[in-house]
DNA sequence: TAATAAAATAGTAATCATTGCTGATTTAGG
DNA sequence: CCTAAATCAGCAATGATTACTATTTTATTA
């Protein structure tokens, strides 16, 4: 285990505390309630560091808001365009490794995104 | 074939005719060739209403820009951290819209992106 | 332990891709 | 031809993210 400043710590556990993909101001409104003078360009260079470190996912559905996700499992993101809501979906296998390897790229994070209408929205 | 304005056309024949996933600057640059006076504006509102549309499909691989890609085929984008690249990869099924379904999810337009490094930089 | 170097932080200012706005122009359908 | 709706060019505004700086914390070495 990496030894983290208090700040990074808290923010890895915010994200590891929830399924919702927070933006980087939510997690900063999150870690603010442990470390309430944390500030919001420490939470964005730690999201960051994280992120290239390999420990947390960074994704973007087009939203204008980067989505941070500390689920490593291989999982899709259904994201509804109806209420914006990102769920998440487990896949079976993380085909995307081999595709990449099959064309010469060392893969080392896979992205799955699927854009439509959640069932919940769907019923109104 | 709907009927497009000839600005929205040819921005249509412009991400038809690369496969350099483009942003809307880089498409704006090549469209002025044709229309020298178009407004990065109307580029934008007609990437966004093409996308919207299903025409073509809007990316984005974290690197502060959105990218606009005309081939609808099921493909994944192997992002190069090194180089900057988007490389595409055929995949022979989109695996994505299934698991969509089983989770109640009306997919329509799926996303795939691998990041890593590809042969030509490993290679240096 | 004390001294020093390196890394991280809080707070704030700056950036710049994208969106919003407005008045002019084009298109569609009678 | 005529009117309404859609689209446009040009430019201003927005706001998520990044850059900067002085200060504090952590690591290193003697």
């Amino acid at each position: 285990m990496k030894n983290y400043s208090r700040q990074r710590e808290t923010i890895l556990q915010v994200l590891y505390s929830t399924d919702t993909h927070p933006t980087a101001s939510a997690v900063y409104n999150e870690v603010r309630k442990v470390i309430p003078n944390i500030s919001l360009g420490t939470v964005y260079r730690n999201l960051a560091a994280l992120s290239e470190e390999g420990v947390i996912l960074s994704l973007s559905v087009g939203d204008g808001y980067e989505h941070f996700d500390g689920n490593r499992a291989p999982h899709a993101h259904l994201h509804c365009k109806r209420c914006g809501k990102i769920y998440d979906a487990p896949l079976k296998q993380d085909i995307l490794s081999g595709t990449a390897k099959e064309n010469g790229f060392s893969s080392e994070t896979t992205v799955y995104i699927v854009y439509g209408v959640c069932s919940k929205c769907r019923a109104d």
